[in-house]
DNA sequence: CCCGACCATCGACGCCTAGTCGAGGGTTGG
DNA sequence: CCAACCCTCGACTAGGCGTCGATGGTCGGG
C-alpha cells in the first residue's frame, strides 16, 4: 500500500519530516538540521553526505519537540536533559513525585518545582481518589463519567492514568459552565467512531506477527490519531467562528 | 514606627526591588516595570502616580520570577496561567500530555503558523484552486468534501480560509493512509454536535444586546471550544493506548 | 528653598533564541 | 539527462526580554 515505506532501517531527512509531521505541524527541515547544529541529534551519515536517522534518532526528536510544545523549555536545558539522559541518569526531575502538590507556596529557593514528566501521560498511576483530589472533582461526579465510559481504571487494574487525568480535569473545567456528563456522552461516541476507524485502517497490519510491520502499526496509529484529532479541531473551529460571524 | 522595616501595607517599587533581591538575585526596576508593561503585576499607584507594591503584588511577583527561573516558562504562558488563577481556576500543568492545546495551524510552505485555537487563521482568503494546490488535493477529492460539509467557502463568499486549508490539508494526509471522505463524514456531526453544545451554554449571552455579555460570550466560545477539543483528544487517545495495551 | 535620592514615562537600542532563506552545488533513480 | 532530493554556509529576521538614557516630577531633611 504506502509507497513512502521505510523498510530500510535510516530514513532521510524528508522521510523524517513525514513521519514527524502529523504529531508535529511545524516541523520543517530547515528545524531539524537546526537541531543537528545545536547539537539536540546526532543522525548518521551516507557516504555522499546525506543525513540518515535510525528510530532512536527519531524518538530524541520527537522527545525534543515535544518538550518545547508542550513545555516550552529553551532548547539549551533539553540539551541537558538528553544528554543526562545519554549518560544514564533518567531525565531531570526533581522531586515532583507524588501526584502533584497542590501548588505549595513559591517556595523560596529553586528546585524545579517540576510535574514529573512521563513520556505520555499514561505510566500515570492513580487511586481513585488521588483522581479525585487531582481533578477536582467530586465523587458523584466522577461515577457518572465511569457510568458514561468517559473515564475508567486502566483495563485490568483498579487504577487510573494520565489520560484519565486529563479527561477528568476537562471535564471538571466544562462542568463550571454547566455542561454535565450527559451533554458529554456525545463525545465518547464520536471518539469510538475514530479509532474504530484508526483500527480499521491499520488492522492489516496489526494481524501480521512480523515485527517490524506491528512497529509500523504502532506509528500509523500515532500519525493517525493526531491527524484525526487535527481534523475535528479544525472542523470546531470553522464551524463556531463561521456562525459567529453570521 | 522606625521607617526601617515599613510596616505600612504599601512599598515603593525600590522597596520591593530589596526584598526581593536575596531570592531572585537578578530582578532589578526597569526589570519590575517590564513586567507591569506585560500585564503581569498590577500595582496600585499613589496619587502621584508613584506605584505601589500590596503584598498580593508581591507574591505574584515572586510567582512570575520563579516561574521563569525554575520552569523557564515564557511569559506569555506566565501570564495565562496568572490570568487563570484569577478566574478561579488551577492551572499548574498536571502531568498528562499536554493540555496546551497543541494544534497549531498549517504549517507548511510558509505561511504564518498561527498558534491555538482562537487565534485568527482565518484571515486568510483562498480561491479554490488556491486551495487544492496549497492542500495538495484533487478537485474531485474537494467536491466530494464540500458535498459533506467538511469544507466550504466561507459563508457569504466564493472564498476559504484558513480553518478549510487547514481541514484540507489534513485531509489530504489522511487520504493518504486510505482514508475517504465518506469515511470523514462522521467527523463533521461529531464537530457539529459540540458546538451546538457550546452554543446551548452561551446562548443566553448571546442573546443580550449588552456588550459586555456578548463579549463574554466570546470569550466563553473560546474556553469551551478549547476544552471540548482537549476532551475529545484526551478521549481518542485513551481509547487507543488501552486498546493497544490489551 | 534647595539638594540628593527616588520615581515616572518614553523611545531607542541591544542581545539572544530559534529559526528561515537562498545561492551554489552534489546525488540519486527512473 | 532530468526531477527530486540532499548538502553547506552565510545572511537575515521576528519575537522575547529587557536595558539605557533623556527628561522631568516628588519627597524629605537641613
Amino acid at each position: 500500500m504506502t509507497a513512502a515505506v521505510p523498510a530500510r532501517a535510516y530514513l532521510s531527512i524528508g522521510e523524517v519530516l513525514a513521519k514527524l509531521r502529523p504529531e508535529f505541524p511545524d516541523v520543517t527541515i530547515s528545524k531539524i538540521r537546526f537541531l543537528e547544529a545545536e547539537g539536540l541529534v546526532e543522525p548518521q551519515r551516507t557516504s555522499s553526505g546525506y543525513r540518515k536517522f535510525g528510530h532512536d534518532e527519531i524518538q530524541r526528536l520527537r522527545y525534543v519537540l515535544a518538550a518545547q510544545r508542550d513545555r516550552y523549555l529553551p532548547l539549551r536545558v533539553i540539551k541537558d536533559h538528553l544528554d543526562a539522559m545519554d549518560r544514564g541518569l533518567e531525565p531531570p526531575e526533581g522531586p515532583g513525585s507524588g501526584p502533584r502538590v497542590p501548588m505549595s507556596v513559591v517556595s523560596a529557593d529553586g528546585f524545579p518545582t517540576s510535574e514529573s514528566f512521563s513520556r505520555d501521560g499514561s505510566e500515570l498511576r492513580l487511586s481513585r481518589s488521588e483522581l479525585l483530589e487531582a481533578a477536582g472533582l467530586e465523587d458523584e461526579q466522577l461515577r457518572q463519567l465511569e457510568s458514561y465510559g468517559l473515564v475508567g481504571p486502566r483495563t485490568g487494574s483498579s487504577h487510573y492514568d494520565g489520560d484519565a487525568l486529563v479527561v477528568a480535569k476537562t471535564v471538571a473545567e466544562m462542568a463550571a459552565f454547566g455542561l454535565e456528563s450527559r451533554h458529554l456522552r456525545a463525545f465518547r461516541s464520536a471518539a469510538d467512531r475514530e479509532v474504530g476507524l484508526v483500527e480499521q485502517v491499520v488492522a492489516p497490519l496489526a494481524r501480521q506477527r512480523n515485527p517490524e510491520a506491528r512497529q509500523r502499526a504502532e506509528e500509523v496509529v500515532r500519525e493517525l490519531s493526531a491527524l484525526s484529532v487535527r481534523l475535528h479541531a479544525a472542523l470546531v473551529k470553522a464551524a463556531l467562528s463561521s456562525d459567529g460571524r453570521r
